[in-house]
DNA sequence: ATAAATGGTGAACAATGTTAATATTTTTTA
DNA sequence: TAAAAAATATTAACATTGTTCACCATTTAT
């Protein structure tokens, strides 16, 4: 059971990590502060340091959050697929579409550095093993279906997952290629390559 | 010809840049500031500005001296293999060796904000084809040779450069694997992935 | 020799993260 | 219920960093 001094306190901690959420969605990484995070919860920017150790910490505690969004949004752009080959680039271009639309939280999951290593070891790891939890059913589905065996589907997520991650990259920072349309056409390109192992 | 005045003017711009180069291979790109940059250099923070229109625009302009730096070194590092497959191979682990051993420069190339977006277009686009160039020669002659087709090698090429920029975020900005052994072994095998096209 | 231009510098300001002392509110207790 | 104690929130202050500007020194031109 949670007492009550318990609730109230992860209440404000709640009231600190939407405004966070909010403006890493809205306005970017870099237009978190603690400044303006501290006065879009409606507290000073010195309590913030009462509920989190730094402004680092409550970025990352949004990490798990916006996973499970993303989680969820691919899902959904993809119940109408076939299991398999289809829904599986389905969930990738559901993938790409979500941090793209969202640079900022592309940002925090891939670019924004992690000051105390230790400490964040677990989060990047989380990161890390994100992408394959969203291509996982679908492999095995495909392995199971006997399309590819266990070998062709493991190179087959390694692929996905470091291609998708330098595309979004060059995208997102560089601005390559310039224009969104010709950027969705690599996707596509990219996605077919990296599932060419499947039979 | 060059007066008396441009060679003096772009004697120091010269130390400056150099400062920012020696930081960043050492200490990385963090470590770079006004104050430490113009310290190497020999001169007061504030000098840098009448040379530099702001701390990016030195940064960026050390980035075609490594690119140049960098692919000596992949061509360096491969003089005694095949060309073709076995070359390409040995130079993309050059390129991706150069990258881990200075964590910085992979920063500036992939990961810095590019501030003033329309006057940096030109370096984007530089860093965009960077990896194309280095690949060029060796896509040339497995064509030439007819181990691959011209859409093959264009699709090779797409995913060598996505899956490498892809593969050094995940480990430079997130440890990920936390060995650089396992590092090296995954980069092999993402590297056979992206040449698997070829005959 | 003096005036003008050039180049270099420190002072100063703004933005940001962070800490510590202070003020305020809530809770406890006599 | 009123005073004391504990908790919570806020303001003041400092450090760091990027940047600008007025000023000084030095060189160059007249």
């Amino acid at each position: 059971m949670v007492s009550n001094k318990e609730l109230q306190e992860s209440r404000i901690r709640g009231y600190f990590i939407e405004a966070t959420k909010e403006t890493l969605k809205g306005e970017g990484l870099r237009a978190v502060n603690v400044r303006a995070v501290s006065e879009r919860a409606g507290y000073s920017f010195a309590t913030l340091y009462n509920y989190f150790k730094d402004l680092n910490e409550l970025v990352f505690i949004c990490v798990q959050d916006f996973m499970n969004e993303c989680e969820g949004f691919t899902v959904g752009q993809s119940v109408n697929a076939r299991p398999g080959k289809e829904r599986l680039k389905a969930r990738m271009k559901a993938y790409i579409g979500y941090f793209t639309q969202y640079p900022g939280i592309f940002e925090l999951f891939y670019i924004e550095r992690m000051n105390d290593l230790g400490a964040r070891q677990p989060t990047a790891r989380m990161i890390y093993e994100f992408t394959d939890r969203i291509i996982h059913d679908d492999l095995t589905h495909l392995i199971d279906n006997g399309d590819m065996n266990r070998e062709q589907a493991e190179l087959t997520g390694l692929n996905l997952k470091n291609s998708i991650a330098g595309l979004l990259l060059l995208f997102n920072n560089r601005l390559q290629p310039a224009e969104y349309l010709d950027f969705l056409a690599v996707a596509d390109k990219q996605i077919d390559i990296s599932l060419s192992l499947i039979k």
